[in-house]
RNA sequence: GGUGAUGUAGCUCAGACGGUUAGAGCGAUGGAUUCAUAACCCAUAGGUCGGCAGUUCGAUUCUGCCCAUCACCA
């Protein structure tokens, strides 16, 4: 009986564009799932955007158009963001859905009826101006500890103090700019300083459904026994606020928070109307099936106590396991905008750079604990490049010429009793039990140990001595067969990471869809093969930098300056040119060709075929130069790059500014090949190097 | 400020319930090789396991303090 599993990623914010932050968790959790479905289990992965809130609604605001136009079309930015990046949903969904509103009613009546619902009054900040109270991050002012400026209403980014908003000195609305002023509104509270509250999540929480971490980290929420530490949610917003509106009580919406995790639900409701599936099965109080959230360690607070507090009394079954996993740092620093390191997953894909790359890193350093982990470029370029295309991909590489050249594509019969062979059958369960505890890293560890296993096999078997041998045809056949059949079993191995690569892999191997069964399996005698092509290209070091440039927002002053004043040309004497057509080496090099990194390249308003170029050749300041290069670039997609420029061309005075160089780029004068190419130096190259 | 996590070779990380020479991959260096996208194979070098103090016959592993980084404090 194939196990019954519903598995959910946090929600995205329908405010912003996926980065590789969110990617971590999508990542991580697409994994999971498809080594569950390829595992045989029954397991459906169901995600929607989270739209509510007063965030989206100033945001449409602010772009002339509705909340619904706007969640409309960042719906449709993640679903191709998470589609470029393999993520599997079985539904991708939205919270703004009759079916949300329906479970948010649902519940709301169902804890109101267990009397955990209560009326309160409180007072909170209102903005005359907009006519609509303040959530604390749209009130700044002074903060009370420290004095510094414009600090956000819940605690100040100087000093760190937290505090409530009524603290602030001189407080202003973020909104109009107005001084807000106190009201009085009720507010609807989940009571979670109920007893029955209480007392369950002290159970659920010490039960086994979190990380060790995680459940210390409630103790210290919860507090001692008889401390009742918890305090009541605060679940409603008053109007204008985009979201649900609570039934029989007009102007009165559910807060974001409470509507979020019910998307969940929602979302899989959804599923199943379009599947035939049974919800109840999947969320009645008596469930067999399993229920696993996978969450940021930020939001672990709403996905431990609110939401199984809720569910639970509300007669639905709770979480079987909460997964939360740390934040990303790039390059060991938290995510910065300035930096470059602030990387949307759009740019990632724009920028030419394989999505499974960064699922391999992903893979390679996640574990089942809440530690942070760390992009380091560094080391995502050498270990793709090493370990996909070095180790693994190069198995195939090294084999299957031999067998289409010589074989006409037919393997022979795998030798059973090869160890490397071995060493993957006795390996595949505990790597199963690796990917099944979300152990990523530890099962990549084991999975490249077999492939360094596998390249030794092939360098112990020296297929090219074979080939140039007679009579060792049946052993070279046998070679690199076994090679092949090691490649597979590693792919199998591999396939809930790098799906795509798979489905390349099956595809040349001529292979039905790989499943987990599989990696028990050789290939029959007389399997053919279809002729390999490349499965996977290197990570260019030029690409990165690239990535990163594309998302500095600003840009910083020019970096590891390099000298360009001390070029040290060499005089030696050279021989006249005779011919008029050759230049003498001294002719030459009086054209100073020097590395150029694009700092910034913009259109220029009113020019049909030129881009502004801003050109960092490590000088003090950046040059000026228009490039006629408009049909063939997007200036977008050029910031960051190195190119060559002409740095001693005699300055020229354009229709648009002064031009201060020219940079160098390949066209056919005949016309016959359209198209302009701009140069790339090799990697390594710095800006400033000069070129001769 | 309080609480917690982390700090091990150039890089990314394992590991040690305290005990003889602390491991891996990558990188570096040397060799071998040329089937394979200069990939692969073999070998070598590199660490006083963040700092200080304590417990102990013995600590990198336990305790305390300190430093650094990160997170949480609804």
């Amino acid at each position: 009986m194939p196990r019954k599993i519903l598995v959910t990623s946090a929600l995205p914010y329908a405010n912003g564009a996926i980065h590789l932050g969110h990617l971590v968790e999508y990542i991580q959790t697409d994994i999971w799932v498809r080594f569950q479905k390829m595992s045989g289990q029954e397991c459906w992965y169901v995600c929607a955007d989270d739209t509510h809130g007063t965030p989206i609604m100033l945001r449409a605001e602010k772009e002339g158009i509705s909340p619904e136009q706007l969640i409309a079309r960042v719906h449709g930015e993640h679903s191709r963001d998470f589609a470029g990046f393999l993520i599997g949903f079985d539904n991708y969904y939205t919270t703004h859905s009759p079916e949300t509103r329906h479970f948010a009613n649902d519940i709301f009546g169902k804890l109101k009826a267990a009397g955990l619902i209560e009326v309160r009054s409180i007072e909170q900040y209102y903005d005359p101006q907009k006519a609509m109270f303040l959530p604390d991050r749209f009130i700044k002012g002074e903060c009370p500890k420290c004095h510094a400026k414009d600090q956000y209403g819940d605690n100040c980014e100087a000093c760190g103090a937290a505090y409530a908003p009524t603290e602030l000195i001189e407080p202003y609305s973020a909104v109009s700019g107005a001084k807000p002023e106190l009201r009085h509104s009720d507010h609807y509270f989940f009571k979670l300083s109920d007893p029955r509250c209480e007392s369950f999540l002290r159970r659920y929480t010490a039960s086994g459904v979190l990380q060790p971490e995680a459940a210390n980290k409630m103790q210290e929420w919860l507090g001692e026994v008889g401390e009742n530490k918890l305090s009541d949610w605060d679940i409603s917003r008053d109007a204008p606020y985009f979201g649900f509106e609570i039934p029989d009580a007009p102007g009165k919406y559910f807060y974001v928070w409470l509507d979020a995790p019910i998307g969940y639900m929602g979302a899989f409701k959804n599923l199943c109307d379009q599947k035939g599936l049974d919800f109840d099965e999947f969320f009645s109080r008596d469930s067999s099936t399993e229920l696993y959230h996978f969450i940021g360690k930020d939001i672990l607070y709403f996905h431990a106590l609110f939401w199984p507090a809720e569910l639970e009394h509300a007669g639905y079954r709770t979480p079987s396991k909460i997964f939360a996993h740390g934040f990303l740092t790039v390059d060991g620093a938290k995510m910065s905008k300035s930096r470059g390191t602030f990387i949307t997953a759009e740019s990632y894909l724009a920028g030419g750079l394989n999505p499974e790359w960064l699922r391999y890193y992903f893979a390679a350093k996640l574990s089942s604990t809440m530690e942070d982990i760390d992009l380091n470029f560094d080391d995502f370029v050498a270990r793709v490049n090493a370990d996909l295309v070095g180790k693994y991909v190069n198995i195939a590489s090294r084999a299957a010429g031999f067998i289409e050249k010589r074989f006409a594509g037919k393997l022979a019969a795998a030798d059973a009793d090869l160890p490397a062979l071995q060493a993957i059958h006795q390996a595949a369960p505990r790597i199963a039990e690796l990917y099944e505890h979300r152990e990523f890293s530890k099962a990549i560890r084991e999975i490249m140990a077999l492939t360094d296993g596998a390249n030794q096999y092939v360098d112990s078997v020296k297929p090219w001595e074979l080939a140039k041998q007679d009579g060792k045809d049946e052993a070279l056949h046998a070679a690199c067969s076994n090679a092949l059949n090691l490649f597979r079993l590693l792919t199998v191995l591999l396939k809930p990471v790098l799906p795509g690569l798979a489905a390349q892999v099956e595809t040349f191997m001529n292979l039905p869809p790989l499943t987990w069964s599989d990696s028990m399996s050789c290939l029959d005698q007389g399997h053919t093969i279809n002729s390999y092509r490349h499965l996977l290209t290197r990570v260019d070091p030029k690409q990165i930098d690239a990535l990163i440039a594309a998302n500095k927002t600003s840009l910083a002053p020019t970096e590891n300056k390099t000298m360009t004043t001390s070029a040290n040309i060499q005089t030696a004497k050279a021989i006249p040119a005779t011919d008029a057509t050759l230049c003498s080496i001294d002719d030459f090099m009086k054209v100073d060709l020097r590395i150029a990194r694009i700092a910034n390249a913009e259109h220029v308003e009113g020019a049909d075929k030129l881009v502004r170029l801003t050109l960092d050749i490590g000088e003090e300041k950046p040059r000026n130069v228009f490039a006629g290069i408009k049909s063939a670039y997007d200036p977008n997609q050029l910031i960051g790059r190195l190119t060559v420029m002409v740095s001693n061309l005699a300055p020229r005075k354009m229709k648009f500014g002064l031009s201060e160089g020219m940079v160098l780029a390949a066209s056919d004068s005949s016309g016959n090949n359209p198209g302009i190419y701009i140069l790339s130096p090799d990697s390594g190259a710095q800006p400033g190097m000069r070129v001769k």
